[in-house]
DNA sequence: TAGATAATTAGACAATTATCTAAATATCTA
DNA sequence: TAGATATTTAGATAATTGTCTAATTATCTA
């Protein structure tokens, strides 16, 4: 789970989670949403997938982003772990 | 909600909040269970009071810490946007 | 009030991180 | 195949962060 916390610190990061939400994005799409450079939101797109909190697919010369939604059901499991309400069938895990 | 996503992205202070889950602590106490000085173990509280996690209560000598439940509410607000938002599918034609 | 205990604050330093420019890779199309 | 477009990778640098030691503050008690 550190990878994830870690990836979601910073606020360009959540920013592109947020624009992930309604609709996948190729990252240069992704780029146009802010004043940075293309290879800096190359490196946050890499920080969020070694997160595993997106996904990324090649079709031809763009590459799409999308959120995996896996790993976000996981966090709200740790968050419901500390303020002790129970989920269904969910395990405890820490850190 | 920047302030709770740092301090939630170091594994110490994690571990600290799993610590306070249980039972309110003094920051000796805290400290006890890491091999690291008082100090830095002071700074990594002080972050998580900043981020509205923790609140602290002196007692005499003590100083308490505990876990405050409303930021970590918030949060879990936050994920379940994500989730929501993606799972009503609205660009369910990918690729 | 003096000494002991609990905890924080101050200041320094090394490691990590975010950002940039330049170069490289992958793909499409004429 | 050449050139254009989309994106990543490499390398450098400045800012941020985590940790330490030393000093300070707050409290208790004899």
């Amino acid at each position: 789970m550190n990878l994830p916390f870690k990836a979601l610190s910073d606020p360009t990061r959540r920013k592109i989670i947020m624009l992930l939400r309604k609709e996948d994005l190729t990252a240069g799409e992704i780029a146009e949403h802010f004043d940075m450079t293309k290879p800096s939101i190359s490196h946050h797109l890499n920080l969020l997938k070694q997160a595993g909190l997106v996904n990324d697919e090649r079709k031809g010369q763009n590459i799409y982003y999308s959120l995996n939604t896996t790993v976000f059901q996981e966090l709200i499991g740790w968050f419901f772990d500390i303020i002790n309400v129970k989920e269904d069938g969910k395990n405890e895990e820490n850190n």
